[in-house]
DNA sequence: CTGAAAGCGCTAACAC
DNA sequence: GTGTTAGCGCTTTCAG
């Protein structure tokens, strides 16, 4: 293992002129730092971390905490950081809570507090208050994505204005009868995710005038399965049969469509569908949905947190614009059928 | 923040003590431990880990390179990975290589080598020959997933067995018409999984005695876009239409379900439909499959990691079983049509 | 702009 | 079993 030294003996200056030709930090000739640099090259150096971390207490490691790593979601949020991140110079290492209790407790009180990490991107999770002020106590930026975490600042998208867009786009193409297929309010690991998309809905129902029945809202868990079988329940009631339907998901949203048409219906003559996400399927399956961009939400909040580590690069520290979202008609949605 | 000598002086024992204590290296009395560990615990202690890599050698952390995150098997095998190393107490940094060429030549030039790893899990990747002597220069343990390394100890699954296995099964069942919708050869980031897979196909129809034509093997890409294109193509056809289809990726099956559904046939009673995975959604599309448990597969890596750092703990060591492969057999497949 | 020197917080020999 | 003593490989004052 080359070390500082000998690339300090070879460029015929000393460590430390090393040390800040390398890191940027400190004023180095031109000159000097060419002659550093190609002295380091040739030698193949490369930093250790733990020596470099440990004298300047800086890590260049950033902690992502998420709930689950097997869904679209999830891995599009952790994709978007760990490119921005890596971009960056930065690693990331991975918290993945989906094991169950045990685990949440030690990602929190021993792996989160090594020192190990500069900063913790927390993604739709629900921390406790003692949570929270653990990871605040760390004195640690930390940035959550994809709900509100009490007293930590946070990448929100507005779900209200979502749902209220796809249900317009239901509306405005003649809909009267839509049914909103939604998230269970117990979910614990999202932000009232569900709830603010039925809020959306309905407040799109209300300004257009139209009833909102309490059995026009379903709770569904977001899977493809379950979409499908309320789907198929609603699809197939005899009298007040839906020509639309407002899935809060994608996955849920393309169970919806399967299950029309096991039934016989078309898509979107004698049903419209519409789902949020455009998840990597949506487009196989034609479906109209509101595109929320996760990986950009994620490359956001680290860009956010190195603004907020590297004060030096402090331009790109007001990138706190609200989040974009945006409506993709595809062919799963159309005018209701004379 | 609290350092090991504030304990020691609680504990009333010196910083080696302490090291000795927490770290399980080294004898300590019952009793001294005891105290030390209360200590630490009312001190709210935690090692820095930079000052004990630095000192100790040891990151107890290990690196994961994967070419996509976004997909069913790669955060699979990273979940699996994940779970048994913070099971163990280590850290998982994640190397995604989907952002392109740059990326990949930073991750193993720079990142790799900055000596935050232990060791480095390789998942589906076909390293370059100066990318493996590079990793083998670091000395450190490298274990590939998802295919063969050379010169690299790796966790290979018997990708002709599966195959075959997948294909007996429907020549079990009667089918001799069947199509195997395939990997393209090119993808360079996958260990020939489509033509060892293929192979496996071909096997098992000669061993039956079945003619194996060229346009009964079809390339795709492993997407459901591409399985569904791919099958609605094949059946189709006014002359051959296949009794059966053998998709090498559950995804690919699925999308040559829908494409048998769109053409107005039913599975399985006019054609018999089997993928391999045992994909997220195989079962709501009732598929029959071969199922190989990718999550098992990376814990089987981190494990093997651990044993080889932990020379202790070294019952573990023997865990290279061969991968475990199992035909699951669901609805979409039956004897051929009388 | 550059060098010398003093640690960063812990672990590992080595004594006792 | 426990304390003492050196570092691990870098960064960062502080002089010059």
């Amino acid at each position: 293992m080359v070390g500082i030294d000998e690339v300090a003996r070879r460029a015929g200056v000393s460590a430390a002129t090393v040390s800040r030709a390398l890191s940027g930090n400190g004023a180095v000739s031109a000159e000097t730092r060419a002659r550093v640099e190609s002295a380091a090259h040739e030698l193949h150096y490369v930093v250790s971390s733990n020596a470099s971390s440990l004298a300047s207490g800086r890590m260049r490691n950033v902690g992502i905490v998420v709930p689950h790593l097997n869904r679209w979601f999830f891995s599009s949020v952790v994709e978007g950081a760990e490119r921005a991140l890596l971009r960056n110079g930065y690693d990331l290492t991975l918290y993945n809570l989906s094991g169950g209790g045990d685990e949440r407790r030690s990602v929190f009180d021993h792996f989160l507090r090594r020192r190990r990490v500069d900063a913790v991107i927390a993604v739709a999770l629900e921390l406790t208050t003692d949570e929270i002020s653990g990871l605040l106590a760390l004195d640690k930026p930390l940035v959550g994505v994809g709900g509100p975490l009490a007293g930590v600042p946070s990448l929100e998208i507005d779900e209200i204005a979502i749902a209220r867009l796809a249900t317009e786009h239901l509306i405005m193409l003649g809909h009267t009868a839509i049914l909103h297929i939604g998230g269970s309010s117990e979910e614990d690991t999202d932000f009232h995710i569900g709830s603010h998309r039925r809020i959306g809905f309905q407040q799109a129902m209300t300004a257009a005038g139209l009833p909102v029945a309490a059995e026009s809202m379903i709770c569904a868990d977001f899977t493809m399965a379950d979409g499908y079988a309320h789907a198929k329940q609603a699809l197939g009631h005899p009298h007040h049969r839906p020509t639309a339907i407002f899935a809060a998901s994608d996955e849920m949203a393309i169970g919806a469509a399967l299950a029309a048409r096991d039934l016989g219906l078309s898509v979107p003559q004698d049903v419209s569908i519409v789902g949020i996400d455009d998840h990597e399927l949506a487009d196989f399956f034609q479906l109209t949905t509101v595109a929320q961009f996760p990986e950009r939400q994620g490359e956001l909040a680290a860009e956010i947190l190195i603004a907020q580590l590297e004060p030096s690069r402090r331009e790109e520290a007001s990138l706190r614009v609200p989040l974009p979202f945006e409506l993709l008609v595809r062919s799963s949605t159309a005018r209701p059928q004379g």
